[in-house]
DNA sequence: CATATAGCTGACCGCTAGTCATTTCAAGGT
DNA sequence: ACCTTGAAATGACTAGCGGTCAGCTATATG
């Protein structure tokens, strides 16, 4: 007897209930993917899915706790790429470009985490948004854990590495979230701008720049 | 005779459009302060005027066009506070204390800046986007001289320096943008979490780390 | 087979950005 | 002083949004 929930059967139990919110939230991956964030719109995820809209709100309270939940997801999907990276001692240079390189990866984290404050949280339950902090807490130490071995830093300096570079990787890839623009309409200064704030050098540079200046300052205060 | 076009009188010359266009962004940026992007609506910012919302359509395209010349107009005002604050030589430290406090205080700029890329600009017409860029190009260039001579950097280092800047800006800004929240109803480890993204430390330590990295780096590989 | 429970539905609400046929105003020519 | 004319202003309208909830119906149980 299996106990997949067929589409237009009704899921009772919480076993079925839990496996039809993941059904809904793998659909919202796809089509986040296909249309992104602003042009998400519930109506056709239900269409989507072959449910009414109504029935979304059966498992999702608003549209927001559905993108937040993807972002939880996609924050430990790729961060767990991330750590088994890590293994080894390495450059601060190449922690940032394993960093970017597994967070460039997954398409939806990084749309995620750039809306994530000024948007998504806006529309959550206090609840869930606590809870979701926690998630994040908890992924941070994770991370920090490895990051100490990984560039030989003590934990509360890995700790403000791994802090400083969600900051940084917030603002270095804020460009690769422009329209996107056909390069011949575009004066030659314009390109070369848009060029110098290429997301990848951006973020490795001053990762680097952080890293180190966190392993200096350290050590000169002890 | 005044020229000044009083509510509900036609603007016939192109100096009373340019007058009436100022009326919006004034009473825009009015209603923004008070009620954010989000909340922000075209009805209503007619309302407001006292004028009939297809009007606002003859002076502007679309909504994101408003927030567009407000980021533009913001950027202005801004940097020429931060400018002016620049006329002597400072620590690194220094100087970021300046950008961020001058930055902090404009109440349109980090807003707009926060959602310039992935919002504003996906609904903007190609040209004047293109126009908007250049103003920014225009802004860094002048910001840069003024930071090569407060800094004690080439003009390439502070280029570099002024870019980077920005970045940092949005990223560290970013949890100012969250939700109020009643701290009395956070665990404590969320509470000592948001403590620590608090954005003006988180900014000046990093900008420091950033600017100095810099400093070394050419004179290194000089 | 009847009943009660609860998952599901979709019409509906109040709102949004943006459009455009129509109205209205006022400057310029006579 | 009046008329013509062009363009500024209008607001009803469209298509679509997120979210709600009274009513429908599938199904587990007695």
């Amino acid at each position: 007897m299996s106990s997949v929930v067929a589409i237009n059967q009704r899921a009772r139990t919480a076993e079925q209930k839990a496996q039809r919110r993941n059904a809904v939230l793998e659909a919202a991956e796809t089509y986040f993917l296909e249309v992104g964030y602003e042009a998400f719109s519930m109506s056709n995820l239900a269409k989507n899915i072959g449910i009414a809209k109504g029935t979304l709100y059966l498992y999702f309270e608003t549209r927001e706790e559905i993108f937040l939940t993807l972002y939880e997801q996609s924050l430990v999907r790729w961060s767990d790429i991330f750590i088994d990276d890590l293994r080894e001692t390495m450059t601060s240079q190449v922690y940032a470009r394993k960093l970017l390189t597994a967070a460039a990866a997954d398409g939806t984290f990084l749309p995620l985490l750039i809306r994530l404050e000024h948007l998504i949280e806006h529309n959550v339950a206090l609840p869930r948004l606590i809870q979701s902090k926690q998630v994040f807490i908890a992924r941070v130490e994770k991370i920090a854990k490895v990051t100490a071995s990984s560039l030989e830093l003590s934990e509360a300096q890995a700790t403000e590495v791994v802090k400083t570079m969600g900051v940084l990787l917030i603002g270095a890839t804020q460009g690769d979230q422009g329209p996107a623009l056909d390069e011949e309409d575009l004066p030659q200064e314009v390109q070369d701008l848009i060029a110098s704030f290429s997301s990848k050098p951006l973020f490795i540079k001053n990762a680097v720049r952080i890293i180190e200046g966190i392993r200096m300052e350290t050590a000169f205060s002890i």
